[in-house]
DNA sequence: ATAAACTCCGTACTATACTACAGAGTCAAC
DNA sequence: GTTGACTCTGTAGTATAGTACGGAGTTTAT
């Protein structure tokens, strides 16, 4: 497929995709012979997640290297599992605080609702209440 | 307490602060005599949840949208309540996908060791094989 | 009193992650 | 066989989120 397909079927633009791979996130694809790009299907999955990891706040320079995990697994086993896990561990880390969002933010519905105290929020932890209405 | 222990105590820079201010994300302080910013203890905890959640993928608006909950649910309740209900599942849709990847990863160590196939990873299903092992 | 450290405001610069040209070549349909 | 859509490379511009001055005034320690 030619770089307009993958960008519609990704959803990112063209000239993302060519970014990319500049900055390494893709591999260079082969070319026809006029010099187009040629990508396969893998490529469309390759982007959705590269989209998904940024929006879990990871950067592309972090993205680029869970990437190469998947492909580096062969070869420099240890040193891969170590990174691995430290990207588990980084995870469970987003995850947990991502729960404590969460949970304040039921708090602030259910204080909605019974016109009770808002600051015991972990996170929130009376996090200074000078007016921002309007803001 | 004036900038500068601020800023130390809560991990941010001095310009930091005073840009978080200028985006509305700090309301204005108090001023001493001199002119001088006037922090009160809470500001520490407001901007330790801004980093959180910028690390979480959230962008600086929508951290203000996010601040704005736990003082608007007072004056506005219902628009609020469904404003928290939309963040609840963004952050529900997050904890996902972050389960998904750690997943993945403790996939990518098990098959370090036992040398199987690498590509039934729910997001990375097929995520292009090209060789990427030296970009 | 005076030096060192801190703060003020405004402007300019940086890094990251795109996004948009310009000017040329290629392909697909009529 | 030409029109229009697509692609190429390279460079330049934008948005976000800071970060770093410059030149001034303020506070603190000696």
């Amino acid at each position: 497929m030619k770089i307009g397909e993958l960008a519609k079927k990704s959803g990112a633009g063209i000239e993302t995709i060519r970014f990319y791979e500049r900055k390494g996130l893709l591999a260079e694809p082969d070319r026809m012979p006029s010099g187009y790009r040629q990508y396969d299907a893998s490529v469309v999955a390759r982007l959705q997640f590269i989209r998904r990891a940024k929006e879990l706040g990871f950067t592309l320079a972090e993205i680029k290297e869970i990437l190469a995990l998947w492909f580096d697994a062969n070869t420099r086993c240890e040193h891969v599992r170590q990174r691995a896990e430290q990207k588990i561990a980084d995870i469970e880390d987003k995850v947990r605080s991502l729960h404590r969002m969460k949970r304040s933010l039921k708090k602030v519905i259910s204080e909605c609702e019974s016109q009770d105290s808002i600051d015991d929020c972990p996170l929130m932890k009376g996090v200074g209440n000078a007016s921002m209405h309007g803001g």
